[in-house]
DNA sequence: GGCGTTATACTCGGATACCACGTGTCCGAGTACCCCCGG
DNA sequence: CCGGGGGTACTCGGACACGTGGTATCCGAGTATAACGCC
């Protein structure tokens, strides 16, 4: 139940990105060099969140990485599920099916508890995440952090 | 974001000897035999369980493991923490504080907010799997699939 | 027949290999920019 | 001075090793049982 690291990385690099002006761009070299992270890896992990319809990316010279979308329609959870993938933690394989204790088919009709209970559990998580968009973690920060960032992650001219 | 394997064979064999009279213990060989599993393997997942104090275990013949509390006391929650540990799955490394754009300190005595959001997660789900006992799980059984448990794991006299 | 001793077989418990996924790194393809040249 | 073409440097994008943790397996330590012999 262990998140990837980068997970980290994203989710500050993408809230990064919801700080600047709308339609800039930032460099995955320079996002690195803003949090002392490994330049090559980090930008594999930005690919994902392309991927994934995250952010979008511009090649060549001034290019970059953006927000595919307005920061309000960005979730944490989008993220978190971008890099880490959809599936659930707890898959039921249905052993109450095997062995000798196999519970018989008519019993088996009704979904398995025990996955029921942890499919509920996951929900209660997506959930959670689900409610926080990028637009409300930047509402959060100073005004004053906020424009330094603007500033830091500006393109030279 | 992947739950160990185990931790599914851990919750239906827990929610097995849940379904046992009070005091009566089933060995890892009946427990593997009832639902088609690896024997040592889960074996030492077992152990898992009792050194997190939610199985007590017995050595020698007619030994074997059974709950260490009552069903009623003990949760999903505390299942899946000893199998997989307590650990939250996001870890906050304070990046923020790192690189050319690290924050300067007077902004972070606050927490960060992505790692607030990240937690608040997280306790959701917990709050979620706590309120969900192993006697809850066996009481949406059916009555003649709990008497099949118990006559399928009752010792040889 | 009852009791103590011994042998036994069954149980858990920890130490030891294997494999997949996340971590980390590299080089190649593509493109917008900028400079230079010609008109 | 203006427009077009080519070179260049910067960007992303995917393919290639390494390490840690889950998966799987084995054999050894301990104990309650049961049988046996003795009183």
């Amino acid at each position: 139940m262990k998140l990837p690291v980068s997970t980290e990385w994203l989710l500050h690099c993408s809230a990064a990105l919801a700080q600047l002006p709308q339609g800039a761009t930032a460099s995955a070299a320079q996002l690195a060099r803003h949090h002392d992270l490994p330049v090559a890896y980090l930008a594999k992990q930005l690919q994902t969140l392309v991927r994934a319809g995250v952010l979008a990316a511009t090649t060549g010279p001034r290019g970059g990485f953006r927000l595919a979308r307005p920061a309000a329609d960005i979730t944490l959870l989008h993220i978190v599920e971008a890099v880490d993938g959809a599936s659930p933690p707890y898959e039921c394989r249905e052993i109450r099916q095997r062995g000798l204790g196999a519970a018989p088919p008519e019993a088996c009709l009704a979904p398995c508890v025990l996955a029921v209970k942890m499919a509920d559990a996951h929900e209660a998580w997506r959930r959670s995440l689900a409610g926080v968009s990028l637009a409300d973690v930047v509402g959060e920060l100073s005004p004053s952090v906020r424009g330094r960032t603007r500033r830091l992650l500006a393109r030279p001219r």
